[in-house]
DNA sequence: ACCTCCCGCCATGCT
DNA sequence: AGCATGGCGGGAGGT
């Protein structure tokens, strides 16, 4: 066992610098293994830099293992080269890179070019912490430390902490100091980011995009308009861009300050991406397409091309952090015209609201929250964040911790470190590594699964490997961990937990960035794979029909997967289509529920954690049960677009105020379980389906969250039966929860609703239901239970059909209202929400018509590496 | 020849 | 002013 993974304790690894040898060695050593001791370590002197040639880095937190065992000698060396020689022991390794010669050791000497990629850098920065770290420890990041042991310059560390940072895996202390929170937020994260993408559309900007590509090629007259204003939309959506950037509540940036740069880029950008995975059906994202959507595109496209290429450099970069993390993998798609460099998402499905994994978890329920508090918190942001440090939330008692607990070692100028890391990783388990890390994965995997593996890992590895979800499975301890963690400290699994999370802690609420409007309406895909997929021409046969585009999604996505599988077939991706499917829907709930404003964040008990407490409500909650509706805890999320301070930023801030007590005791649930996704066996089955697949689309009238909608109903539908409700209520829970999504966004959630929140929890329950779909779909929806009540309804279909039912929570007032509300602060306020809305009617009804899309054949291979 | 993407200049913004 | 951050894109390594 020990795996590290539980140890999830260690600390980071703390270092001194100077012994920066040491402490990688060690830490990695540690981590690991622990095993070898190191040498000596190697003094090497810390400046980061001037090593370069030696460097050792390790590949990936596999790596890290090996590397750890190894010592860092042996790092140098397998900078060099990597980390193979040293894991010698394992054969496989080797096989890697290229490892060459040698290698040894002393070599070092020049790594080439591919030594110094970000991938690599990546892993090695990973592997000295634990996938989930313990927060009572404390889990500071100096930068400086960390470039230097790694050798790289500061700059290139930047990289990776933005992209760490956009997924919550770490949250900025002060000036050179970073908290490593790991995983253990990662779920809430990409949940909330999900629904964020959901409400910007993407998944309809990705099928305009594509659409246009077509066309183009073709020539087709384009479909038209429809287009165009989704493109439009977005751009306005987000802002293009846009979207603030989302916070998780116990993570938010601290020191706003530090932060305030812009925060455009690289820590948006990465958000962004990950959320057209999230979003998109096939899970295949590529960069043009990426790209494209990422610069507000819609006009000019041409314009720059330089542009363009900017943003391709900085996909790569984000990409390689990644696939480091296991989360994405390089494929290439490849149409008639060609193949195009593309990203498939390898990560944990993530129901919106709830992740994926946990099933488990009651807990899971975070997710729900964390949209909510994800608005909540762009609200926060807006102010809160602003203001720099806050302290705010639970969090805050954690960081108070841990800045105690940095003090403590910056006193004690040499720390030993103890400790680190651990390997942690599973993740790195899990995944296969790109191309480069392949071979190092693959010995890591040898490693780990000799180690100890626990079983997660090997699970998580095995099944990920096999196709299914990865995370599941093996996952699910892990992610339940996290999700415990995460939630409020409800759970305590280990009784690791201490803390609480810091980033939990907080709470919750969401923002919707634009959401709303924007966009006007909505589109609906279905056949998300589609977009994915297809590249352009096309146009293959098929056909789209759009009507029952449900089932056909759910089709659809299966066989996109099948081709992805095709390709990957080596590869173990297959998985991920399960969750694909579920996700859509959430986000609506998130909106709601999230009320609970920053300030009660705060106050939160979460803060506090005690995790009795929380426990306590939870159990409170469950009964209840509303159980969605109501709580969340912590998970707040933000997301702030810009335009959404503009906007909201006053309206918000009142309503935190009015709500905010309230919220906190709510407990969402989010079905982790939904997001459980297992299933994909199901999905495997689906997919075959002819490369070439039109797709059609629909229009919807739903505004904002088209996308979102479509995805969740679809597979129900498709798949089944199995999901009654799903139709009926897929629709109309659509729209609402588009609306609400728009609205959400609005912000004014929390504004309005003083207590508001809740209402719209029902909504969101109804969201929910995708996840349940999925489930159902995969049949283990049944898991848990705990949540369950929570769960199924939020599963959704209650929502739909129930809509009423919804617990007693949610809010009194109509969720109508509710939305209402919603909408129209949003709109009101600031922006033109209402027009929004208005256009949302417009559109939508216009709009609706079936837009076909042809599809091309996609051919994903994945490559491993190259 | 194209795909990746490292490297580091230099702008930005906090201190 | 100085330093921390990080946008940005030239241009080179790898296929």
């Amino acid at each position: 066992m020990d795996n590290e993974k539980e140890n999830l304790f260690f600390e980071p690894h703390k270092r001194g610098l100077m012994k920066t040898p040491l402490k990688e060695s060690t830490a990695a050593n540690r981590v690991l293994a622990e095993i070898q001791p190191d040498f000596g370590p190697l003094t090497t002197p810390t400046k980061p830099k001037e090593i370069s040639p030696g460097e050792p880095w390790t590949p990936t937190a596999n790596l890290k293992m090996l590397i750890s065992a190894v010592s860092p000698e042996i790092r140098n060396r397998d900078q060099k080269r990597g980390l193979f020689d040293n894991r010698n022991g394992l054969p496989e390794a080797k096989d890697c890179l290229h490892e060459h010669l040698s290698g040894d050791e002393y070599e070092k000497s020049q790594p080439s070019r591919k030594e110094k990629s970000l991938g690599l850098l990546c892993h090695k920065f990973l592997a000295r912490y634990p996938n989930y770290p313990n927060p009572a420890v404390n889990n500071d990041i100096c930068l400086d430390e960390v470039a230097e042991e790694l050798n790289v310059e500061r700059r290139r560390i930047y990289d990776i902490v933005n992209v760490l940072e956009s997924l919550h895996m770490v949250s900025r202390l002060a000036k050179n100091r970073y908290t490593w929170h790991g995983r253990h937020n990662l779920n809430q994260t990409l949940g909330t980011l999900k629904s964020v993408g959901e409400e910007n559309k993407y998944a309809e900007q990705i099928m305009m995009i594509k659409k246009k590509e077509y066309e183009q090629e073709f020539d087709f007259s384009k479909s038209y308009s429809i287009e165009d204003p989704l493109i439009k939309a977005n751009p306005s959506q987000n802002g293009h861009s846009d979207m603030c950037f989302v916070e998780l509540p116990g993570v938010e940036f601290r020191a706003a300050s530090v932060n305030s740069r812009k925060d455009k880029s690289l820590r948006v950008m990465s958000q962004k991406f990950v959320m057209l995975f999230l979003v998109s059906t096939p899970q295949i994202v590529s960069l043009e397409v990426a790209a494209k959507i990422l610069i507000g595109e819609d006009h000019v496209e041409d314009l720059d091309k330089s542009k363009f290429k900017t943003k391709i450099r900085r996909l790569y970069d984000i990409a390689n952090v990644l696939s480091s993390l296991d989360l994405i993998k390089k494929v290439h798609v490849t149409e008639e015209r060609g193949r195009k460099p593309a990203f498939k998402w390898t990560g944990p499905e993530i129901s919106p609201n709830t992740s994926g994994l946990s099933p488990v978890l009651p807990v899971a329920p975070s997710d729900l929250e964390v949209r909510r508090s994800s608005k909540e918190n762009c609200a926060k942001n807006l102010f809160s964040t602003r203001g720099k440090p806050n302290f705010t939330r639970h969090p805050s008692l954690i960081k108070l911790v841990k800045s105690i607990e940095s003090d403590r070692r910056k006193i004690n100028s040499a720390p030993s470190s103890p400790i680190k890391t651990n390997k942690a990783e599973a993740s790195q388990n899990s995944a296969p590594f790109p191309s480069k890390m392949a071979q190092l994965a693959a010995i890591c995997k040898m490693q780990l699964e000799e180690q100890s593996s626990e079983p997660r890992k090997k699970v998580k590895l095995q099944l990920a490997r096999s196709g299914h979800c990865k995370p599941l499975a093996p996952l699910d301890t892990p992610a339940n961990t996290e999700l415990e963690m995460t939630a409020p400290s409800l759970i305590q699994p280990l009784g690791v937990v201490p803390l609480i999370p810091s980033p939990l802690s907080s709470a919750v609420p969401m923002i919707l960035p634009q959401a709303p409007s924007g966009p006007s309406y909505a589109i609906y895909l279905q056949p998300a794979q589609a977009q994915t997929m297809t590249p352009p021409q096309g146009l293959s046969p098929t056909v789209s029909s759009t009507p029952s585009s449900k089932a056909m999604r759910s089709k659809d996505s299966t066989e996109a997967m099948t081709e992805n599988t095709a390709s990957d077939a080596a590869k173990p991706s297959a998985p991920t289509r399960p969750g694909s499917l579920l996700p859509g829907p959430e986000r609506q709930g998130t909106k709601n529920k999230d009320r609970e404003p920053a300030g009660e964040r705060g106050a939160k008990r979460a803060s506090l954690l005690e995790d009795s407490s929380s426990k306590k409500k939870f159990k409170e909650d469950q009964k209840g049960l509303e159980n969605v509706s109501a709580t969340l805890f912590p998970s707040g999320y933000l997301i702030p677009l810009t335009q959404c301070s503009a906007l909201g930023a006053e309206s918000i801030l009142s309503s935190k105020e009015n709500s905010g007590t309230l919220s906190p005791n709510h407990r969402i649930y989010s079905s982790p379980i939904a997001g459980v996704i297992p299933v994909t066996s199901s999905e495997l089955t689906a997919v075959n389906f002819p490369s070439f697949h039109v797709t059609p689309l629909k229009l919807m009238v739903s505004p904002t969250s088209v996308a979102a909608v479509p995805v969740g109903n679809s597979p129900a539908l498709t798949s089944s039966h199995a999901v009654p409700v799903q139709h009926p209520s897929s629709a109309i829970v659509n729209f609402t929860l588009q609306h609400l999504g728009l609205i959400s966004p609005s912000v004014q959630m929390s504004a309005s609703p003083g207590p508001g929140t809740i209402p719209v929890s029902p909504r969101i329950e109804a969201v929910s239901i995708t996840p349940e779909n999925a489930g159902t779909q995969q049949g283990r929806v049944p898991r848990y239970d705990l949540s369950a009540p929570s769960q199924n309804q939020t599963n959704g279909q209650s929502a739909a059909m129930t809509g009423a039912q919804q617990p007693v929570p949610v809010t009194p007032k109509g969720s109508q209202l509710v939305a209402e509300s919603f909408f129209r602060t949003p709109g009101g306020p600031t922006k033109p929400a209402g027009s929004s809305c208005v256009d949302f009617n417009g559109a939508s009804k216009t709009s609706v018509g079936t837009l076909f899309v042809p599809q091309r054949k996609l051919e994903v291979s994945t490559e491993d590496v190259h």
